[in-house]
DNA sequence: ACCTGAACACCGTTCAAGT
DNA sequence: ACCTGAACACCGTTCAAGT
């Protein structure tokens, strides 16, 4: 019951950040999706925070699932390079899951944190598959990894406020992006492999 | 006096969102710190959006002259890694505003919109140089400004977060990822000078 | 252990009124 | 043209009370 109580509570703030974004999601309505009275989250939740905290875990551990489930068939690369799309995918089809999931966090909530982790953990060791079949640069797979999570994140961001391309031309969209950085370790080793030669 | 006013409340906005954040930043406080009623600022903006975003706008026009101002000396590459530099110590400094003004936007501000443009032309012009002078690759300048722009982004915004290191090792920091960038032309660069000669 | 209804303090916004 | 004070609707949070 009453994890029943609470799951419904933080798919009802999803659907409500969905709807009308950040400012729709009050505990009033929140309560009321859920069949429940306004102030009934606070026997499951600190505080409002605490309850858009565990939305964005949601998403994180969804996130996680999604990189553990790919599996690293051929090549481990290119499977990298779906999942980098499909982080950008996210971000555009729930811009305000996306907002909330890395917004400023008061509470160092625990759950946020080792949610977070999985999924990069997740990461690593598709770019660690790479880097052992050669499709990918040798060097700290955690620092490697960052570096493709962190210009899809940011790709993803910017275009979200229109700050990336500048007459939407196109040519400039975040998997545009992602996908000269990926042609960038291709020619590098290109590179190798012919010195090697 | 009237400007005055209207500099004095989007001061006063900006201070607040650094001392507490953006729960802190209430019309009330804007008021009183800039001496006027707490509805004062209805004369000068439509609504708080309008009154944030131009905190917001105040931001991205330094962001701009900073850009402009940095003049492609010898090495324009240079100039730009330091650019980029600036950039996420811009975020860590006060992730508030960096928040904030990449946050959601309801209004299509013209003035956010012109003030990002501005920033991102004076950047692009510099990639241009570095290119002009072999000290990056040839390829749309527009696009290839994004990239590192957007890895800076992403950076900062990851960082701010804790989703970057895992362990605070400190070997993936925003710095560490934009240079590893830099590298990778590099690599390339030196790639083309060899097999060119 | 979980929930409710009333109440409190606070906030964005509106409005009538002043200069 | 700019500002003020009162008022309104709404929200997060607390509390006493119920099961």
């Amino acid at each position: 019951m009453s994890r029943d109580t609470r799951t419904l509570l933080v798919a009802a703030a999803a659907e409500l950040l969905d709807k009308g974004g950040p400012a729709a999601v009050t505990l009033r309505d929140v309560g009321r999706m859920a069949g429940v009275s306004h102030n009934a989250p606070y026997k499951h939740f600190a505080d409002k925070e605490e309850l858009l905290a565990a939305v964005a875990s949601r998403e994180l551990l969804r996130q996680a699932k999604t990189m553990k489930a790919a599996r690293a068939q051929k090549s481990p690369r290119e499977v990298l390079r779906v999942l980098m799309h499909g982080y950008v995918r996210w971000a555009r089809t729930y811009p305000a899951r996306f907002k909330l999931t890395f917004g400023a966090w008061k509470t160092d909530s625990a759950e946020l944190g080792t949610a977070a982790d999985a999924s990069r953990g997740a990461l690593i060791a598709i770019v660690e598959a790479a880097q052992a079949k050669g499709e990918l640069p040798k060097g700290d797979p955690e620092r490697l990894t960052s570096l493709f999570l962190a210009l899809a994140h940011g790709a993803a961001d910017l275009a979200l406020n229109g700050h990336l391309a500048a007459k939407g031309k196109g040519h400039a969209d975040p998997e545009d992006l992602l996908d000269d950085l990926f042609a960038r370790f291709a020619a590098t080793k290109k590179r190798k492999a012919r010195t090697g030669r």
